[in-house]
DNA sequence: CAGCGTCAATTGACACCGTCAATATACGCG
DNA sequence: CGCGTATATTGACGGTGTCAATTGACGCTG
């Protein structure tokens, strides 16, 4: 133990609560995280931690702000990558639904932990927006492409919310089991696409998907 | 204290105590409702509860049962009311939305509380289905009578995650303020129904509602 | 090199909490 | 009246978040 703590330091056990955090998350859920179990799990003393957070409700922003740094990384990642704004939108979509089932905990310590003070962690609001950021540039480059039409804010809840609900419903095990999560999905990508298309589509896809 | 609980008595203090559960639940969350804090606004000592509820998880079943219950008495309230499956479909959106905006609180408790043992409640589930089974027949009857097309409950779980997805968004505070939930809500049925419709509907009624 | 000051870590303590066992209480019935 | 039983209360245990007080270790200064 040195005397000074070095920025580096104070990050590096930072993050390792918050791994320990996630992690305990997972296993027995929200109820299931203590600063003691943390401290213990961390091997050092109860109140150390509060060396580097404030209290609880601290750690769990933090833990919430690394996963929306996460997604707001992969989402940079592919709006980098699909140049065309309508490939874009929907790469965007796959990719959140994606970023979703292959890290479902973190996806509901995201959006399903009530953290009623949520503005008082600014940090946490900044990756929180930069998540939903390049969908956002995608909707307003769609339009002024005149491929979609409508307010672009509007545009952009109806879709997040659409995928939101898709995952929020199926990570809580409200859907009828032995459902494709996928094909669901996809019909909801594609009837939104399609509702906000401002020209109908070359082909008849919402009608194929349906049938399926 | 009668020596011998009627089944009236019984019910009642569950339900009273559920009351005042959903009350704390509304005012601090779901860590602010506690046992001993029940029994302390009920006026008995801290292990009377227990004589009536398992738990705590039991308790926060009852509660969440009870709201379910409401959810489906005033959705097949609707359904009674309104005899064209097309308009039905609509009209049940529209009360669902109603439901969780006229009160926020019991909405979050029914979806936001995470019971990962809800099955091990099964008059909890009864009511969950019943809640759905109004909009379920809704559209197998639309089906039938030719206005939408595609699998009956990839439709259903499509509208309803719709739905979840704008309100659940709307009550954790994600949706940039100052917007209307109801125009937004607006649209997410318009542009759902739209996709599932099997014509095109008469009037262009999803381009005028983006535009506004 | 000794000692001091300061930062880091630990321990103690308090007020809660859920839960069970043991106890007290009050009522109906014989 | 008194007994039995259904009901309510109290006691107790382990756990939690959090703060105050204490201990410990290291770098700097004399």
């Amino acid at each position: 133990m040195p005397k000074i703590l070095t920025p580096n330091d104070v990050l590096q056990f930072r993050q390792c609560l918050c791994d320990l955090a996630l992690k305990a998350f997972a296993e027995q859920g929200v109820e299931g995280v203590s600063l003691r179990g943390l401290a213990a799990a961390a091997g050092c003393s109860r109140t150390t931690p509060y060396r580097y957070f404030k209290n609880k409700a601290d750690i769990l922003a933090a833990v919430r702000q690394a996963q929306f740094q996460r997604m707001a990384d992969d989402t940079e990642a592919v709006a980098r990558r699909v140049p065309d704004p309508d490939e874009r939108l929907v790469a965007l979509a796959r990719a959140y639904l994606s970023f979703a089932l292959a890290t479902p905990d973190a996806y509901r310590v995201m959006y399903s932990v009530a953290q009623h003070d949520e503005q008082r962690y600014p940090e946490l609001v900044r990756q929180i927006n930069r998540a939903q950021q390049p969908m956002m540039t995608a909707v307003d480059e769609a339009i002024e492409n005149g491929s979609i039409k409508g307010d672009p804010i509007n545009i952009v809840h109806v879709l997040w919310a659409g995928l939101h609900g898709v995952i929020s419903l199926h990570l809580s095990d409200k859907l009828h089991m032995g459902r494709n999560i996928d094909e669901l999905a996809e019909v909801m990508i594609r009837s939104l696409s399609r509702a906000v298309a401002s020209k109908p589509s070359t082909q008849p896809a919402t009608r194929r998907v349906l049938e399926a």
